[in-house]
DNA sequence: GTCTATAAATAGATAGAC
DNA sequence: GTCTATCTATTTATAGAC
């Protein structure tokens, strides 16, 4: 987690260092369960096994926590993206590792499906120019994977849009809705709760490449 | 839109059900940009050119306004699935029908993509036994179009959950990203805001029919 | 750094007049 | 049916002691 606004002495801080990142951990969690107006400051230091002022000793306000859980959830995951970019000059191998590298993001931080499906329904109303750089960092990643697969003759043309929705989508969906599935299961969908991770990614990288290599429409 | 609890009496309450719907049109408006705990009963009113307490007058609490407009999306979106359903015994125009009916519910109900990611983000906590079973039905339908597709020998037997979230993943992301993807544009990525709704859904259509099908993996 | 106590504002809900 | 006025609870944020 990045963790810009140290305490600014040099010696040795741990308890603080401690503290803080119990607030940012329990506030992810928080937010991701009940959105930032739903979010409760109290409920977050609860959680943090805190009091509540320590929050605004750490962070200036609840707005600014929540800013900085999601940039620290962008910048996460425009920087895997880059890596998949760099690793390989294969274009279906890097379409592949930009589906892994959403999901891993999605794993590592639990909190990033719900607060992401929150952030588009409010149309990024908490998003400061940092954070929607590093978004516009991603799908722009994105379309010169597609950009060069086409030029390398691997890919037909198709929009990077409908290539990143048929990604992020259906993945923030089965990330998000994990606990929802189950409800639908006890209302009597069998199985709703028994979809296998491996499975959707293998699934929506079998996906993206049947799209981007002509092989479904 | 479903209007269970009419005024009791027989004679003309124009005035009446006239403000219900608009106290009901300015919620569900309200609900899809700010959330239930973000959503403001003030606010409601004011859209709705109307006192708060008015609101008190047509709805038991801002909880069950809100479950009434879960429900009138689910109930609505079920049974233009159904109709699908009924309307034609061919696999792949079923699958097509399906991603329409979606689509259009989507449209006619500006609220219902942000709604209803923000209810997965929230493990479906306001939704009510009955609107949980309009949900079901919605899964369950699909599951029938692919289990009958399979058994016509028209579809390989691919997880219907997987095919769902292949369809509503993107199609929610695209209806409710709209804003967000204008700012993503001004951000620098081009075009993000140049989508269109026919390219998306015969986008969808074909994949789903391309996974079903077997062209993709 | 961590706490208690509290200020100050917001917002859901209701009483009661017309 | 519709309104004004208000009660009450919740909650963000801060002052100040240790």
């Amino acid at each position: 987690m990045a963790r810009p606004r140290r305490p600014p002495s040099g010696s040795r801080r741990r308890a603080t260092v401690a503290s803080r990142d119990r607030v940012f951990a329990a506030a992810a969690t928080e937010f991701a369960a009940r959105g930032f107006a739903g979010a409760n400051v109290d409920r977050i230091a609860r959680a943090a096994r805190l009091n509540k002022a320590m929050i605004y000793y750490h962070f200036a306000s609840k707005a600014a926590l929540y800013r900085e859980i999601l940039r620290d959830m962008f910048e996460a995951v425009e920087r895997r993206v880059r890596a998949v970019v760099a690793s390989t000059n294969d274009p279906a191998e890097r379409i592949r590792g930009f589906v892994e590298a959403i999901a891993c993001e999605a794993e590592a931080r639990p909190h990033f499906p719900a607060i992401w499906f929150r952030e588009i329904a409010e149309n990024g109303a908490h998003l400061d120019t940092q954070t929607l750089g590093h978004i516009a960092g991603i799908v722009t990643a994105l379309g010169r994977i597609v950009q060069e697969g086409v030029g390398a003759g691997r890919f037909k043309p198709v929009s990077p849009l409908l290539v990143h929705a048929g990604i992020v989508g259906p993945l923030l969906l089965f990330f998000a809705s994990a606990g929802l599935r189950r409800r639908i299961a006890q209302a009597g969908v069998r199985g709703a709760d028994r979809v296998d991770r491996q499975e959707v990614v293998t699934h929506l990288q079998n996906v993206a490449l049947g799209t981007l290599e002509g092989r479904v429409s």
